[in-house]
DNA sequence: GTCTATAGCGGGATAGAC
DNA sequence: GTCTATCCCGCTATAGAC
């Protein structure tokens, strides 16, 4: 049934997220994988020919994920408080549904840097969107519209606003004794508060 | 010679924080560490007498090294936006000196989150300092002298705008064609801009 | 497609000579 | 203290029965 095969390869790639997320590339073996999926060992080389290609086809399935919700939240034509509020929203909605890829993606960027940034120099329409963005910051500066700032700094708080609570999540929530729907709560809130603090920053 | 010995194991220590920052626990080889810093794999052995010791040994120097610079920052009585600059200033400054230990710290983070959060949560001083700053804020809101914020997501944002770039630092050198100067140029600006960001988005 | 068994290799740790 | 050689385990990957 080409339907329980294409469920079985899901539900794989869903667990083994999870695992190499949390153990690292060396750390998670294909036996821990197999295990947390409830497949033969063997099977796992069956659908995916080697460790290495799952872990490719996990990479650029999250890339992806991210990548088309970005582009739809950001590359419009919008006032600048507006984008940062569609950027702030999507960025966080994404990752309250898929809370393995953020650190899925901090641990490639720490032991392989060139990976993702290859990705994302050597694809145009995210870097126009970027450069559109810091213009659009510089324009509003230059015209006195809105506080003095760097647009790359102001690019770079965002993303950190936006992605920090995500890859800090396990060890806050020990810190701090959150249950998974306090942690949750506090997220949904930052939907909108990560933009009302940046734009407070930066109105005059 | 105890100095000769006490150098080649800072030396060891020091290199295979980069190691195992930059491969992971699993993922660094006793091989590879002994080969960066020049000893025979033997020796790595007979100083640490295993992998993990030595990882522990890296961890525990890391931990002293922010929780000694943080203290110093934030532990006395000042005004609130004294403190937001020291603690940023603090935080800023240290991870410029030793730039592996962020993502050193993250991998634990993320692979281990209870090691770090316990070692946090059982620090009496910590925990009492972290509360204090929280009940300066709410005070602050009460009295109606700066913005209404949540004193945690206020703690969180501080945190993600001081540590978020160090952790980005090496996919934003690779996607934005940063030297190491002129990210170090960014890092210093970001000693004082950091405080104004955050000060701006919550001063009435 | 699914399983068991195992080949083959890389890595942690140590024995033992110097 | 320093080195070489090696033990031994655990991992990826695959062969081959069903």
């Amino acid at each position: 049934m080409e339907n329980r095969r294409a469920s079985t390869e899901n539900e794989i790639i869903k667990v083994a997220l999870k695992v190499f997320t949390e153990k690292g590339y060396k750390g998670a073996t294909m036996r821990d994988i197999a295990k947390a999926a409830k497949v033969n060992l063997a099977m796992l080389n069956y659908y995916f020919r080697s460790k290495e290609n799952l872990f490719d086809i996990i990479f650029e399935k999250s890339f992806l994920l991210i990548y088309e919700k970005l582009m739809g939240a950001f590359s419009s034509k919008k006032p600048l408080f507006e984008k940062i509020s569609a950027f702030s929203n999507a960025y966080i909605d994404t990752f309250i549904d898929n809370p393995a890829i953020p650190n899925f993606i901090f641990n490639e960027i720490t032991h392989n840097p060139a990976h993702l940034a290859n990705k994302i120099k050597d694809n145009q329409p995210i870097m126009e969107m970027i450069n559109t963005f810091q213009q659009q910051i510089d324009e509003e500066v230059e015209a006195g519209t809105i506080k003095p700032v760097n647009s790359f700094e102001l690019l770079l708080n965002l993303l950190a606003l936006s992605v920090f609570p995500f890859i800090a999540k396990p060890m806050l929530k020990e810190v701090f004794g959150f249950s998974d729907l306090n942690f949750g709560a506090l997220l949904e809130r930052r939907k909108t508060s990560v933009a009302r603090f940046v734009i407070n920053a930066i109105k005059l």
